[in-house]
RNA sequence: GGGCCCGUAGUCUAGUGGACAAGGCGCGAGGCUUCGGACCUCGUUUUCGCGGGUUCGAAACCCGCCGGGCUCACCA
């Protein structure tokens, strides 16, 4: 439809930009351009004359889904053919046919990357929130997409809380992730030289003896119970032992040198480390170097992040190998070779914090000449989820009581309650599944519908909205339409939409594919929760002023309908959320 | 100090050059003899942080301020 009245408009203008937007009133039309302003300085005529004359030159032409076109002043705008449009965009969502093109890359999706010491807390909830619908969207979009989850279990956090476990005194029947995170905490408060050294000592171990492995799968194991609670997935968990071990990180170090840009410093205060010379590059920073591998031949943390961002883009040799651990595939030591890597693009979910470090990890690949790679490596920053008082800290242990799993329970309680007291008719196993869907679906609902870089003050009364704007709205509209279909049959009809409900939720249901897109290009979620939102609220007008069964358009109301709940599935998919028959 | 991000009604947010700035929450008034009231309709409240500029047109782009945050380690 925009494609066809761009390609009329191009007829005409020529090569400039055409872009359409809504008109303030479906009387001036359905959608209008503004090339008339743009066409008026060309054709040195005021923009009115300009459209008058775009439009005379426009009435010879065929039209499809465009039934008329006119000018209001200045403006061009369209009239929709909502019968020709309607017909075909029906028949297509019902048989589910979206018509992308499957893509040729292959995108690799990392999140989450939490230490494996703790629970998971409400900020690490973003992350996997935000990373988890960007790679459905890819996904439903035709890309080949790998989703990543790097898991530190070398790092010094694991290492302290590994020397908590063993001297420290706890209770054991706490799940494992919650056991640890108050170990952590425990130990952070305690710690002095002596078991600051005693830490370091079983770290070096660590890394010599991989002795920290079960006791961190153990803890990852419970994480991943808790992010399944929220449809939140993996497709390959990437060990930073296993890099070390397979010699990824080796091979890369050895290709990194050869950038003449990355040097073995001789002299100076960096002496003995390889330093990647940014000077160029920020000219106003006092101290532009990046120390990639310290002086005593061990890897910083942006070292490994290069050499793990060579191996994610296929620029190493070697691989690993990998062990299915339920329906997730690990790295491990032994096992078998699978095509994990090896991406086209890289999009990390990562906090604002690290912006200045990613950046370096792109500049890597350029100054090691890999210019495509670089320029599809994407940093997606994400503000932080903050409470009302401070900020949330693994080390303080500010998270207590607002740990993702608490958070589920308390929004299974709500969510219980309510549908305790507006379906009681309903068997205890149903009003289980419904609150579970409608506290999951909440908590991600409130969480993706914000843009990334905004900061979000977690409230408990926002978080267990099922109002407005939230995800029951849409779940609520999906069961409505379902309630419905259940009780009549969809059969054929002379398409006939000529009430402005109908034809407000015929234009809606066509734009879901382009703001899917849209959202997939700009890396912007919350432009789907914002698209549904939009949805079911014309469905729900529509719903209100319209009767569908037993009027004399029941048929072409049905299929709408049908097409409506489709759509809405389909989006609540893309965000992780159960869409329910009935609730 | 350099770089980056945020500032939109009481409150939270959408809106990266177009027609009167759009929603949610809150507050107020209505709507089931009707396909499910987790809904709908109407009302309330905004000099889009401030001051310049560019443009036929600016919440959006440029410059300068103000307020808040992040960042500039041989830490992770």
């Amino acid at each position: 439809m925009y494609k066809e009245a761009e390609e009329l408009l191009r007829s005409i203008v020529g090569d400039i930009e055409i872009v359409f937007s809504d008109t303030p009133d479906p009387k001036l039309g359905d959608f209008s351009s503004t090339v008339a302003f743009t066409m008026a300085k060309k054709m040195k005529k005021n923009p009115k004359e300009a459209a008058e004359e775009i439009i005379s030159n426009l009435k010879t032409k065929k039209m499809g889904y465009i039934k008329e076109i006119r000018n209001v002043g200045p403006y061009i705008n369209f009239f929709i053919n909502y019968d020709a449009l309607g017909h075909d965009l029906l028949k297509n969502i019902l048989n589910e046919k979206w018509e992308i093109e499957e893509k040729k890359e292959k995108v690799i999706v990392e999140h989450t990357s939490t230490n494996p010491n703790k629970p998971l807390h409400m900020g690490h909830l973003r992350n996997a929130i935000l990373g988890d619908t960007l790679a459905r969207i890819f996904k439903f979009l035709r890309y080949n997409t790998e989703i990543q989850n790097y898991i530190d279990d070398l790092g010094i956090q694991v290492a302290e809380t590994l020397w908590g476990y063993k001297n420290l005194k706890f209770d054991e029947n706490k799940k494992f992730d919650h056991l640890l995170g108050e170990i952590y905490v425990e130990v952070e408060k305690i710690k002095d030289y002596k078991i600051e050294k005693e830490i370091r000592a079983l770290n070096k171990e660590m890394e010599e003896s991989g002795i920290s492995r079960e006791f961190v799968e153990r803890c990852l194991k419970a994480q991943l119970e808790t992010v399944s609670e929220l449809n939140i997935s993996y497709d390959v968990l990437v060990f930073e032992s296993d890099l070390i071990r397979s010699k990824i990180f080796d091979e890369a170090y050895e290709k990194i040198k050869q950038s003449k840009d990355i040097v073995l410093e001789e002299g100076g205060e960096n002496i003995g480390c390889l330093v990647m010379k940014l000077g160029n590059i920020f000219p106003d920073m006092e101290n532009p170097d990046k120390i990639l591998i310290r002086s005593d031949g061990t890897a910083t943390y942006t070292g490994k992040d290069v050499a793990y961002h060579l191996w994610k883009f296929g620029l190493v040799e070697r691989n690993m190998r990998y062990l299915k651990w339920n329906s997730i595939y690990k790295s491990f030591s032994e096992g078998e070779t699978r095509d994990f890597g090896n991406g086209d693009i890289v999009i990390n979910v990562i906090g604002v914090e690290q912006i200045y470090p990613q950046e370096v990890v792109k500049l890597s690949l350029e100054l090691l000449g890999y210019y495509e790679k670089a320029e599809n490596f994407y940093h997606l920053a994400y503000e932080h989820v903050s409470l009302p008082e401070e900020k949330f800290s693994g080390r303080k242990g500010t998270w207590i009581g607002y740990t993702v799993d608490e958070l589920l329970e308390e929004a299974f309680l709500k969510a219980k309650e309510e549908v305790e007291s507006r379906r009681s008719d309903l068997p205890e196993e149903k009003k289980v599944k419904i609150a579970k869907a409608v506290a999951s679906g909440a908590i991600r609902y409130n969480i993706i519908k914000y843009a990334p870089e905004k900061k979000i003050t977690f409230r408990w009364k926002d978080a267990l909205n099922f109002e407005g704007d939230s995800s029951p709205y849409l779940q609520y509209a999906h069961a409505r339409c379902c309630s419905i279909l259940k009780k009549a049959e969809l059969s054929d009809f002379i398409p006939n939409f000529s009430d402005s409900e109908e034809k407000e939720l015929i234009k809606t249901l066509y734009e879901f594919v382009i703001e899917t897109e849209k959202a997939c290009n700009m890396k912007r979620s919350h432009i789907v929760t914002k698209y549904l939102n939009d949805l079911a609220t014309v469905f729900n007008s529509f719903y209100n002023s319209l009767k569908v069964l037993g009027s004399e358009k029941e048929a072409q109301r049905l299929t709408l309908v049908k097409a409506t709940q489709i759509v809405l599935k389909k989006g609540l998919f893309l965000l992780g959320i159960e869409a329910l028959e009935e609730m």
